[in-house]
DNA sequence: AATTTGTTGTGTACACCGTCCACAATACAA
DNA sequence: TTGTATTGTGGACGGTGTACACAACAAATT
């Protein structure tokens, strides 16, 4: 498979038209197929046809670049919760439907981590530096919700439905999140890793129940 | 602090003496301050006043220099749960030391994720490719145990207290560790990160709560 | 319509990286 | 002592991110 990657049919214009998100398409394509460190931007720059230095007209920096395409990842994330909690029952009574909610929430990250596995490292690599503060609209599904914040209106749906008392839900997504994140990182590439495929599924309906029982 | 870095005192010998050891721990303080992306090949040379090309006399590559790194990380985890074991009361009934031994594993990985997050992140970086299958022994603690089987121990310890039904055993450090590492993560640069200081702690002994009654 | 101005892509160049190759200096064995 | 294996050096290559000067074009101003 070598990267032959003559440059696409030679734009006739001196303009691309749509570099920004040109670049940021590559930069994503890279990311799902080689994780964070493969989103390069020599590379995004061959992809879209065009010298290296025309990144810089839209992006800082290499980091700014691998930032656009991690608020990308999230969103992609966020969709995947999304669809979890579009599959559901509508006719459940509300207490057993706000447990499905946050089941299906976690259940979408994990088959999300999964599925594209490339793009979730991306999303969540440990950078060392933390980002954002704000939520980035860019991080959003469609709800206008990242995955955080879906999380978190799964559990204020439990609170409302009297699941959980209402004294435990500061802070609750903390610990939710970190459950379920931490078992996305063991199948990525932890003593679990491949061999798993159904296991997994096994696992994380285990740990879901960990979740609500122990919350 | 710019890196001057005059060669430190120029070798007299032509033979280092000690490279490979050399080349780890100058592998080990990049890892410290600076994370796994900061543990450079070249650097660790120039450190150990070599050139560039000595590395490969003691490493496949960089990528085994890495790895090498990453086990002594591991191993540095080890220890810190090991201390936070060893200063446990001894007095206890075993079920409650048994429980105790589980928050003090627990306790170890959060502290050192917190206080060594460049050596943390190092050894779980997500690198996409699993390590591993055999327990290397460089990754070990005093006790020859890696953190993955300390917590492996602490559980059987809480079974054969009656603690935990033996049923729930096979699978539960999965469960435990992702728990764990999962707020880890969370600490180092999810959306807690700084600011958090104490904070941290409660939300710490908050989600070992959560995995006691939830296991 | 002509000219200015601002935007966007190109070219060249630099420092740094990991790694390959040929070779030199040393230790050790025969 | 002579030969051989080990360990470090020097130079080179292709890759990366990025700075700087400049060219091509679009849009606004005269």
């Amino acid at each position: 498979m070598a990267t032959l990657s003559e440059p696409p049919p030679a734009r006739i214009t001196y303009r691309h038209g749509d570099l920004r998100r040109a670049l940021l398409e590559a930069g994503i394509e890279l990311a799902r197929s080689g994780g964070p460190d493969a989103v390069v931007l020599r590379e995004a720059t061959r992809r879209a046809g065009v010298a290296p230095n025309a990144a810089y007209r839209h992006f800082e920096s290499h980091r700014a670049l691998l930032q656009a395409v991690r608020a990308a990842a999230l969103s992609a994330v966020a969709v995947a919760m999304e669809t979890e909690l579009a599959a559901l029952p509508r006719n459940l009574p509300p207490a057993a439907f706000a447990r499905a909610s946050l089941r299906a929430v976690g259940t979408g990250y994990l088959k999300f981590a999964q599925a594209e596995s490339g793009l979730f490292r991306t999303a969540f690599a440990a950078s060392g530096q933390l980002q954002q503060g704000q939520s980035d609209p860019a991080t959003a599904g469609q709800n206008g919700l990242n995955p955080f914040e879906l999380l978190g209106a799964a559990l204020d749906k439990l609170v409302e439905a009297g699941v959980m008392p209402a004294r435990r839900r500061p802070g609750a997504e903390f610990l939710a999140w970190s459950a379920v994140h931490g078992l996305a990182m063991l199948i990525i590439d932890g003593p679990l890793g491949s061999a798993v495929g159904p296991h997994m599924q096994q696992v994380g309906q285990r740990l879901l129940d960990m979740v609500e029982k122990g919350l």
